[in-house]
DNA sequence: CCAAAAGTGTTCTGACTACACCCATGC
DNA sequence: GCATGGGTGTAGTCAGAACACTTTTGG
């Protein structure tokens, strides 16, 4: 006897998508502005319902590419949210569509984001750490997603996707800064990166500007890591 | 533009809770076997599908307090599944309908619960280490919550849950061992346990058959710590 | 007096932290 | 020759792992 309840209208689905990248030394977080009530003028996460017969990975893969023109990045599922209208009380009533959200995070190269252009509203990024107040509950979304790429960081290759292939260590340090929002110790992060055998020495070395040539690194895997 | 695409039928949202206990020195799992089409005959997790208005964590809560009388214990989102036929190439066709399963775990005292009765197929505890092929992706989404159940084991309070408010040493200790599948050090283990701060001494000690007293000890939180 | 579980300390190792100087290059 | 960033080693601390014996009690 597994329940069967009274049947009732399904709620909707969509899937919102948490873009990050990392820019000099900031984590930036792409955000479009809405066109549509409720929460209109507000900047919100990218996302959208989900197509017929399309998987959940699949329709935040599609969202991904339809506003950055990236694939083959790292892509996780985040967590699933259970009403689309929360927070901003005046304009909760007006909100109160039945919804489910099912938030995913992904990693992107800046350098190889191509934004959507034209339309009134133009997609932009934002400085993770300073959002104004968002739809939804988009602000708490963020949050998550900061969160959970922070602890990933420590122990699997996640950045693989915020970097070229080869990098220098000081880049991917300022990755890693910007991420966690501290710095760190030049010498302990080398040891730390290697030992856990997340990167590896690469061939050659690339000049930095005026300085000494830096040894490049590449990522051992460059997929995504199971945990 | 956030992407109004052609509207299309939403898919089902149903909730599945993966509902753990440790009884002896064992983990189980309540399953329940399906009376309907797809999957007839299958050991299933409980869920349902969402009820008009309800929440997520509420429709959970509801399907573990149906199939246990079990509330206020801990109960964590654990991933949404995209669809829900897979798995058991055979079936697979008969069962492509079209939905999601937000999975949920909970953690339960094996003695407060009571099972549903009456109805042609009894729900029952089986062995977490040795399902049979169950429904849908369920193994699968045992296994997640399993792994997740381990994790959270080393750094959280989450056995509260699975013990009454005061126990022994060695009860907690034969509950983390049934979960991790691997003995542990009495001496280790103790020192953690305090010196983590997940457990204090509580006030007294009780006789464990014919043995000395034992210390009683309790958690420091009874309630879900955020991580 | 024996079986059963409770309780208790020390040593070793590996990981993380903090910390300061020299080197190669372009300008 | 100097400014810039690249590269390197060591000492201290802390947490986790391994490990064995004594005590209390009931039967």
């Amino acid at each position: 006897m597994p329940a069967t309840r009274t049947i009732n209208k399904p709620p909707l689905v969509a899937v919102v998508v948490v873009i990050l990248t990392v820019v000099d030394d900031d984590l930036r977080v792409l955000l479009i502005k809405r066109s549509a009530q409720p929460f209109r003028d507000y900047w919100a996460l990218p996302g959208g319902l989900l197509a017929d017969g399309e998987t959940l990975d699949r329709a935040a893969a599609r969202k991904l590419l339809d506003e950055t023109g990236v694939q083959d990045v790292y892509l996780e599922q985040l967590y699933t949210f259970g009403e689309l209208s929360r927070a901003d009380g005046k304009r909760a009533a007006a909100a109160a569509k039945r919804g489910i959200a099912v938030a995913y995070f992904a990693l992107v190269q800046h350098r190889q984001v191509r934004l959507r252009e034209g339309g009134e509203w133009q997609p932009g990024w934002h400085d993770g750490y300073a959002l104004p107040a968002l739809a939804f509950d988009n602000n708490a979304v963020v949050d998550y997603a900061v969160r959970r790429l922070r602890s990933k960081l420590d122990y699997t290759n996640v950045a693989y996707s915020l970097l070229p292939r080869q990098f220098t260590l000081s880049e991917l340090q300022q990755v890693y800064e910007a991420i966690l929002d501290h710095e760190l110790d030049k010498r302990n992060f080398r040891r730390r990166m290697l030992s856990l055998g997340i990167i590896k020495a690469a061939g050659g070395t690339r000049m930095e500007g005026a300085h000494r040539p830096a040894q490049l690194y590449s990522f051992v895997k460059r997929e995504p890591v199971v945990v």
